[in-house]
DNA sequence: AATTGTGAAACACTTCACAGCC
DNA sequence: GGCTGTGAAGTGTTTCACAATT
């Protein structure tokens, strides 16, 4: 999982607290305190102040945060300054609505190739980026400086496709198959997968089942 | 948000266990240990144990579980048993994505109403559902039973769309809009932000930042 | 006076280790 | 003998509370 003695957790809160700062730039706030970006995050002050202190002392004693200074920084530990290449690995429904949600969203991270092993689809355009063989991805890999892929294949061609991911030097993969893939020690991997959250949602709502017997637990 | 004594995790990895047994059905594999189950998933054999033991004792010391058995037990907690209808609101390229993926896919958690309130879309149709205006909401949730939905709106509707699925009688939510929503304390409400998950996964590669630590690569 | 940065305490989750049962 | 179920120990994360700083 995680590197070095930061929680995987605070790194997931930390575009979060980015968002925030881009729009306090749209509103052209020069600084704020933690306990605005706890209002606005939903997350607590202490919290958000421990996060930021994991990377360094971003702030100033009884004033706050500069929102530029803060957003930099972030920008600079999630290696977001210089923007990032991402491949999508997988051109079906899934696939392509993620294609089309990246290339009119966000700049920083951004897909730049797009891969399937299917003839009817390769060579077909998704917002100008055309759908490449797979044989071609070690090269474009290697040419753009792609470090990250966004898999969207079905559940039986996943394992392999990240496979040669990893073999094609990819470090980070957000899977969105059905299972779960295995980054070989190389690669880390971030899984969702939607079937299961819809699965596990379920059982926040009422009337649905046996939750009612639990018995003894101590509630704390 | 969670709803008392269980760990949101451990109701997290249910769904998981839950595909397991699935496969195992289908190999007509009648008992599994913990120890086999903590193979194919990943997760260590003790934390199944317990994630189970949560819901009560389902196993058979010296034996294992039952597969038929713990598959019934978990669809019964999670209340898949007998199929869960689900409204998605915005059918856009994620939504629409997202239905056609979710209506060629699992039949115990199940899209069976698609919403928007652009009029360009309503009357059109998604794999043989029909787009409605968000005012017939209220109506075909309360028809169908409905009482979970799938948010993919863009981000400025998504806490309006949010408060109108919580008067609707809405209770659990998993929200792709690129904003955390508030259900209010009365819905349930799992955020995946893409864009967000993409920027954390660029920490985990190299050569961005200031991340001084030389630390191992371990994926999960 | 206000707000950060941070040890210490509290809490949450996982792993250990073994008693209990088949 | 083998495997579950579970208190106890261990680890990770959040919250508390306050000293340090502007």
């Amino acid at each position: 999982m995680g590197r070095g003695r930061i929680p995987d957790v605070a790194v997931k809160r930390l575009p979060i607290y980015l968002r925030v700062l881009t729009d306090l730039k749209e509103e052209s706030v020069e600084i704020i305190s933690s306990a605005e970006l706890a209002r606005r995050t939903g997350f607590s002050s202490e919290q958000i102040r421990k996060d930021l202190a994991y990377f360094g002392a971003f702030g100033t004693r009884g004033v706050g945060y500069r929102t530029d200074l803060l957003s930099d920084r972030i920008r600079r530990i999630l290696g977001l300054r210089e923007g990032v290449n991402v491949a999508l690995v997988g051109a079906g429904n899934l696939g392509t609505a993620l294609a089309r949600y990246n290339l009119h969203r966000h700049k920083d991270v951004r897909i730049t190739a797009i891969f399937d092993n299917d003839w009817d689809k390769i060579g077909k355009r998704i917002d100008d980026l055309e759908i490449l063989p797979m044989e071609e991805l070690p090269r474009v890999v290697r040419r753009q400086g792609i470090k990250m892929a966004i898999l969207a294949v079905p559940a039986a061609a996943a394992q392999q496709a990240t496979d040669f991911l990893v073999e094609s030097g990819i470090e980070a993969i957000l899977n969105f198959s059905p299972v779960k893939v295995d980054g070989r020690g190389q690669a880390y991997v971030q899984n969702i997968d939607l079937t299961m959250e819809l699965q596990s949602l379920a059982y926040y709502t009422t009337g649905s089942a046996s939750r009612e017997k639990q018995g003894s637990h101590v509630s704390q």
